[in-house]
DNA sequence: AATTGCCACTAGAACGATCTACTAGATCGA
DNA sequence: TCGATCTAGTAGATCGTTCTAGTGGCAATT
């Protein structure tokens, strides 16, 4: 019997409690909470009944420092505002808590100083693993650090050139390749590409399916209708606008993503011009919002679903194995056929068009429309 | 010297490589990494340098099973995939950095028992504190567990009758009366609540709003203009369309929230009628689409950095004094007056859109639009 | 009767920090 | 010169688990 009896300072109920209580050891306790086999039955259900009786709780913390094993991943995310990302983010969730993982959250707002700072941290909570979406202008030293501590990293969405890691995200070629192959197929000649980023994986290769259907249809590609804005609305707004300014304006816009996309429909719109007929507008990502606008947009679909489980799986494996092959996984693209792309409008309506845009710039209309496009980026500063 | 000099398993640098390499104890390393003032400057220099040397990481797990803080918060959301809440969350997170503490996010789905699965593995885990946003229908009694087991907690945007908790929102009494009465000043007599919803604080308060509203102008509320439907656009779309097709159908909408404004907006857009001078609507959240629909959405905005900000000082202000009385901050409202919400139409006219709403149910118009509904349905499920 | 194997359980050392209670030596005032 | 005070640092217990290397006892086998 020790000096200070009972005297607990914190008042936590450890397996010591249980053990005393139930006349064990604290070993027994500590194999039947991890239902050993080596226990009997009856000896369980005794230990189980006091350890409820005295409301007994699992200190993870305490596990891990013996087991160095913490079932915490660290989730980090270029921007969870983004409706897509969050899709991703919830189904990585519920996908980490089937198999009893959870989660630090970071986004990281696309700085990849943030990033640094945030993989530094849960480094120190000696995380089992990190899976993210790296931001923009992420230097793959980052994640050979990782690889060199030995920490096992999965990117989705977004790959990083340079470097072998696990990765999962929709074949960004093949989507774009088909999105250009359909407009093509319709009729269309001259087709943009709003919001190319070679900064990002998922910007460089849709630029490239792009480019390979205009080049397998014999056509050049014209360099003044790609458009490296930001994938914001704003900008993508903006951007159309000027394009359709053109001698020989786009009568379809391939954009980078559905975000893209509505920025696109919405200068069509203010420009007193009908989505599809007038022009063309394709998206990706298939956002909840993309089939509820009117006209419902025309998009890749890529399931979160599979993200989320092909990432988990793809972590999972990579800390059982540290030393496995890097594992590049595709999940399967949906093309979603909607309203948004059409047949091309007669040349005589092109004119009309060119003369719509033009007039934006002079119009009483520009104050109006400026405002709104300045109230908007307000709101989306951080998109 | 020990039998098996150098061999260590985890191959983990700890304080006591630290103190071996600048010879000292690892005590004096301890106080050194915490920036203790009892350690004079040239000691503090050595030693950190060897610390760097040896690329040495803190490991918080196992200071916190020592100090029983371990700065790590549990961050429980009913919906992430609702854009207004997405942003909170982001905003919540930055804060909690900003404080040098870390989350665990739980996406519930709005299910009690996710719900309570989550927070009883963030216990495990130690977590210092828990701000959550409850799912419909949380019994207040899981609250006052986490009370009795002094586990601090903060809830935001929705509150929880009953019991005495930290909690931080917006005044949605406040904001839906001023919605009504805005809506009254126009000339609306008839006006109508989509997205009533009891099971849950936002619901009940801004309903108690909009009667207010009504009575303050000798309207007697009536039933019929008071949906309960589920916040979701699919919902929302479809009890406009109900609504209009009454015999005195009303001539604005109230929405309980910019997701369920969308939906209402759908719905004119897809009869045909225009919005604001057919039908006025309004929303709640100022979500970053509002500002940018086209007419641009009236709502309410509340900042999600104030309730980030709020929530994260109520909850270091729980961690500080468990016995503190709970506090219930209300975050400022600004009402965004855009172009949704109009004086109403005329008595011809309301025939005339009644009409467009009755010859809904007849036409070829409505297989194709269900079909768009229950497309977007599909999309929407989980929202 | 001795050996072997198995069952049910356990003592005590880890894991990597922090914290309490100390000490050795320098400095200072009387 | 002596005790008091201060500075700089330390030894060792501790947090709550897990894990290694056992133990004692019983039944079956040789």
């Amino acid at each position: 019997m020790s000096i200070s009896e009972g005297a607990r300072p914190t008042g936590r109920i450890t397996l010591s409690d249980i053990a005393q209580a139930a006349g064990v050891s604290r070993a027994t306790v500590s194999l039947v909470l991890r239902n050993s086999p080596t226990i009997p039955e009856r000896t369980r259900q005794h230990v189980l009944q006091h350890a409820e009786a005295l409301g007994y709780v699992y200190n993870r913390g305490a596990a891990s420092l013996r087991t160095d094993s913490t079932h915490i991943v660290g989730l980090v995310v270029h921007d969870i505002t983004n409706p897509y990302f969050a899709e991703i983010v919830a189904a990585i969730q519920r996908e980490l808590i089937n198999h009893r993982l959870v989660a630090f959250l970071g986004d990281t707002r696309d700085s990849p100083e943030l990033q640094r700072n945030f993989v530094d941290t849960v480094r120190e909570y000696n995380v089992d693993g990190i899976i993210m979406s790296p931001a923009q202008g992420t230097d793959p030293e980052l994640i050979a650090r990782l690889q060199q501590w030995r920490l096992p990293c999965v990117l989705f969405s977004r790959n990083l050139a340079g470097i072998e890691v696990d990765y999962v995200g929709g074949d960004n070629f093949a989507g774009m390749l088909h999105h250009t192959r359909y407009l093509l197929s319709l009729g269309h000649r001259r087709i943009a590409l709003v919001g190319a980023n070679k900064m990002i994986s998922t910007g460089r290769e849709r630029l490239e399916g792009y480019l390979a259907g205009l080049r397998e249809a014999g056509i050049t590609p014209d360099p003044q209708l790609i458009i490296p804005c930001p994938p914001t609305r704003v900008d993508a707004h903006n951007s159309l606008i000027r394009l359709l300014q053109l001698a020989d304006p786009p009568t379809a816009a391939a954009c980078f993503n559905d975000v893209t996309a509505f920025g696109a429909m919405l200068a069509v719109q203010n420009l007193g011009l009908k989505i599809g007929q007038d022009v063309s507008i394709t998206g990706y990502d298939d956002v909840a919002e993309a089939g509820l606008w009117r006209p419902a947009l025309t998009t890749q679909r890529i399931s979160c679903e599979d993200i989320g489980r092909e990432a988990v799986r793809l972590l999972l494996r990579r800390i059982a194995d540290r030393n496995a092959p890097a594992e590049r996984v595709m999940v399967p693209l949906d093309f979603k056929v909607r309203q948004t792309a059409l047949t091309p409008p007669s040349p005589a309506r092109i004119t009309a068009i060119r003369e719509a845009a033009l007039a934006w710039e002079q119009t009483g209309e520009q104050a109006r429309s400026e405002d709104a496009v300045l109230d908007a980026a307000q709101d989306l500063r951080r998109q």
